[in-house]
DNA sequence: ACAACTGTACCGTCCAGCCGGTACAGTTTC
DNA sequence: GAAACTGTACCGGCTGGACGGTACAGTTGT
């Protein structure tokens, strides 16, 4: 018992918040606190330390992964284009790689949906969702083209939700066409 | 007690598929069954005389929706139309007049999110979007269109779970837009 | 000395599934 | 034609187990 040698609290935490991630894909919002404990290699006295209830874990679940994902757009802007369409470009890239690489971003959005449950949640994901429609709507393109680009790399991210699984190659071909529907104009 | 006067069964079973509909868009698949009895005017007893358990009840909400899209899809395509796309248009206009009234399928995504913790209803969704992809793919549209198309209807479909609630005058020029993609090649 | 835990024990509540009834509509038997 | 029986469509109380949260005493790294 006490603390597992030399670990940082910040990694418990990092621990945790993964493990609840998988376990929601998984199991949906009835995931088990227990549960959410073991997989983490964590005491649920220890998961309580760090988080006070279940909705507060769910909370910091959902925000992590707003946050992230921002994170990863602002990250795939490449320095040298100040072209217009350059956030919308990155948008795209990340929502259609994150399809591509069987991990992380393409369930997210499964689990944005379990936690659609909690209202907190809710509220949280509109607000950042409006948030990007401003800074997209911002880039500079013209709102047809921002339109269709944006729910067509939303499709994509949602499409696996309801078991629609396009192949990599036709990702890849999408992708390019998108980005390049940005660009036709200037 | 016993049956009420002249109720039909199959009334029944359409008001408790509802009653579920809505719970378990309101609570996720946390919705509990009596719950699910109360409002659909029933006991318990009486719910678990048409669903044997929460897991039929489930499969049976999810092949339900599944259905009714295609049929919805299927009646929307215009008798006169024999052109390559016609299936694709018919899609695009269900989906994102689905988005538009604020009722139906905008939720049935948060639903079928929701059941996917439930194997089941996951290889049901898997199989249904397989064959839409073939039916999709023998409509006659070239693969690029045909994958963009999708994606954005798709896209729009999906939004709503996340809080992205477009306009709807931004949704009707976009389905113009996607329409008249379907019919540019000939 | 304090932060970061572990482990155990426990409480209260919620809920799925079960079960013993009940009410009626037909159907059969005499 | 009426009593006896049968199947369908329910009602509603109960129970056992799971789960969220509490409490707290002990342990260990820094």
């Amino acid at each position: 018992m006490g603390r597992t040698a030399g670990r940082d609290p910040e990694q418990t935490r990092a621990a945790l918040l993964d493990a609840a991630s998988r376990l929601v894909r998984e199991r949906g919002i009835s995931a088990t606190l227990d549960d959410v404990a073991r997989r983490a290699g964590v005491s649920k006295g220890g998961l309580l330390y760090h988080f006070a209830s279940k909705h507060e874990l769910l909370l910091a679940l959902a925000t992590d992964w707003l946050e992230r994902f921002r994170v990863a757009v602002l990250a795939a802007v490449p320095p040298d284009d100040d072209a217009p369409g350059r956030l919308v470009r990155a948008y795209v890239r990340v929502s259609i790689d994150g399809a591509l690489d069987a991990a992380a971003t393409r369930d997210a959005l499964v689990v944005i949906a379990h936690l659609s449950t909690v209202d907190a949640v809710t509220e949280l994901a509109r607000a950042d969702a409006q948030r990007w429609q401003e800074d997209l709507r911002a880039d500079g393109l013209p709102e047809d083209v921002l339109s269709l680009v944006l729910a067509a790399a939303d499709g994509v991210s949602a499409q696996p939700v309801w078991g629609m699984e396009p192949a990599p190659e036709e990702l890849t071909r999408l992708r390019e066409h998108l980005l390049a529907l940005t660009v036709v104009d200037r």
